[in-house]
DNA sequence: CTAGTGAATTTAATCGATTAACGTAATTTA
DNA sequence: TAAATTACGTTAATCGATTAAATTCACTAG
């Protein structure tokens, strides 16, 4: 920067004034400055930016993403979270924000970051232990969680209405003609969206006057693996189902893994819905039937939510529903009239 | 960093030396020190360890990842960039550094960041057009291409041998009796790695004595779409093939789509190969046979060299060739004797 | 007894910006 | 015309660390 002010021939507050435009500068002056900075290719610097006073922010903002090892494969627990991912950095940069990631298992040393690194907000995706909700308040900085049903009145939310949606995909089965219809899903006790999508199985259920029973219920961990898992499972007890409903694209897919290796054919012998919409969905072999959320629209929201709440520190705490709804591909068919698939 | 200093009795350059270790601190002033960080639960701010003099770093490397927008979805261009984003993030925080991502169509904007956020060093996944790599050689900083054949020397690379992957390939399906077999691609002339990748296709025919012919030739970009884009304008062609080998696997899935979509039976009426073994791979139906690289050692080998350069800024540069294998699963199935599959 | 040595600290400059406070000159207002 | 205001710049303090240089103190050697 004193470069530039050497070469424009003013002090570096003059520059600094130029840039901000906090105060007049005379029109010659500016052009002098910006011509300097052009040929100087100056960039300023944010460390220093972030240092001095008042200003005091970083225009950075972290995402707090789960990660695990699926088989060696170190990576972002599935499709879905890198699709939030990129949605809010594109948005983030367009606002003219950088996105520092930190794939977590949760520890607290994340508040550190978050200090270390003078982080102006972060964005949580998914569930977390209560204890990292709580460790995070304590940042004092604003925070925007997606796909959590963590109660605390501290953060903002964005999420879909997963009730809604697991009601509106079992409802879709059940008018197909289907009535035993199991439901693969998460972790029901640590993940308050298998929570709520399992409610919406149980209510699409009552509506209909059908009977839910526990041992149709196959819970894992979302990933393929446990969509094979509970496929398999599924198979080899005693139940006859005629459908199943997953709480995950990801869980649907494996199953119809599962299905295919032992000769079960998706629909024709057993009915599959999935929920989320990945972009893969689309793609497969009958298409997957799914509920649709809009996953980019979702890290957008978020974003914008946050840097609204960077800039309004007062911002009473927000809680953004997006919109699902159904979308009908290969792997949902009419239940035959005489049941008799044998699962 | 002054509220310790005063709770433990000391200046904050002790503080410093207790902390860095860069100077002798008696036993006991370490002690307080200590004790002192953890009642205050302070955290050292990046930003002025930056600004201050002589160290410099702020152990945060840039990732650099094509980004696009397919069909309304802003994400990574596809799964193989978040699965490497993955293991970079993971493998950078063991070793100390945090990571900026910068999605980008490669303007000359990045560089400006990695003055602005005094970036350490910078990994780039993909190729990117000329200029680019011409700009981004001023920012001076150790920078690590994956998968990219830029010739030029001042930069590091690791990649796996493409053309050997698509030679395995090819040869496979070769083995198995076929002749005609149509090779899908992502764009030849923008993009090295498929250069290398149809280079293997053509060697391998060569050495089995078939005739390679333009025709047979699919180019698109890189994603589902333009797979199908392919698979559609193969079967729509005069072109009698049993078998496709595809430069990645994201074109394989969306072939197979196709091939579906018009009663084509993968494998029974063709025979589909992929390349670069995404982990959704084996979950399809049928599993892809497909040329595996090891994606997550990709991104840690990347990280590691990185940071071997940024601590060694004299190292030459290194080129690290990472192997591949291929993996059989269900696409690829012996071609028929009498050969009347007509595509 | 005093100079020399080394260990443990402190002092103070520095990094690259921002910004409050202050100084001028030109313009407006009363 | 004097006073007040405005426009445009400069000076210098500041943010929170690091670190070269100076200082203090205890101990040893001659």
């Amino acid at each position: 920067m004193k470069d530039v002010a050497k070469a424009a021939g003013v002090t570096t507050a003059a520059v600094s004034y130029a840039i901000s435009g906090k105060r007049p500068i005379s029109d010659e002056t500016r052009k002098r400055v910006e011509q300097a900075i052009k040929e100087l290719g100056y960039a300023p610097n944010m460390a220093a930016r972030t240092l001095s006073s008042a200003s005091r922010d970083s225009k950075l903002i972290g995402v707090v993403v789960p990660q695990t090892e699926g088989g060696g494969r170190l990576m972002f627990q599935n499709q879905f979270y890198s699709e939030i991912l990129g949605s809010i950095e594109l948005c983030a940069r367009q606002k003219g924000y950088h996105v520092l990631i930190s794939a977590t298992d949760a520890n607290e040393s994340y508040l550190m970051l978050a200090k270390e690194r003078n982080l102006d907000g972060i964005i949580v995706i998914g569930m977390y232990p209560d204890e990292f909700y709580q460790q995070m308040k304590k940042s004092q900085i604003p925070i925007v969680l997606i796909d959590s049903y963590c109660n605390d009145h501290y953060y903002h939310n964005v999420r879909i209405d997963d009730a809604y949606g697991s009601y509106l995909a079992t409802r879709y089965v059940l008018e197909n003609g289907h009535r035993d219809i199991a439901f693969f899903s998460g972790r029901i006790k640590e993940n308050g969206v298998m929570k709520k999508r399992l409610a919406g199985y149980r209510d699409a259920l009552l509506e209909y006057g059908v009977e839910f029973r526990d041992e149709l219920v196959f819970e894992g961990d979302i990933d393929y693996k446990d969509g094979i898992e509970s496929a398999n499972r599924l198979m080899d007890s005693r139940n006859s189902v005629t459908a199943v409903v997953a709480a995950a694209d990801i869980l649907a897919i494996g199953a119809a893994k599962a299905f295919y290796e032992r000769g079960v054919r998706v629909p024709d012998d057993i009915s599959l819905m999935g929920f989320d919409d990945l972009e893969i969905s689309q793609y497969l072999t009958p298409g997957l039937t799914t509920v649709k959320q809009e996953i980019s629209l979702k890290g957008e929201k978020a974003v914008e939510l946050l840097i609204r709440n960077i800039n309004e520190p007062e911002l009473t705490k927000q809680e953004l529903i997006l919109p699902v709804s159904l979308v009908e591909r290969g792997s949902v068919k009419r239940a035959v009239p005489a049941d008799n698939a044998r699962t």
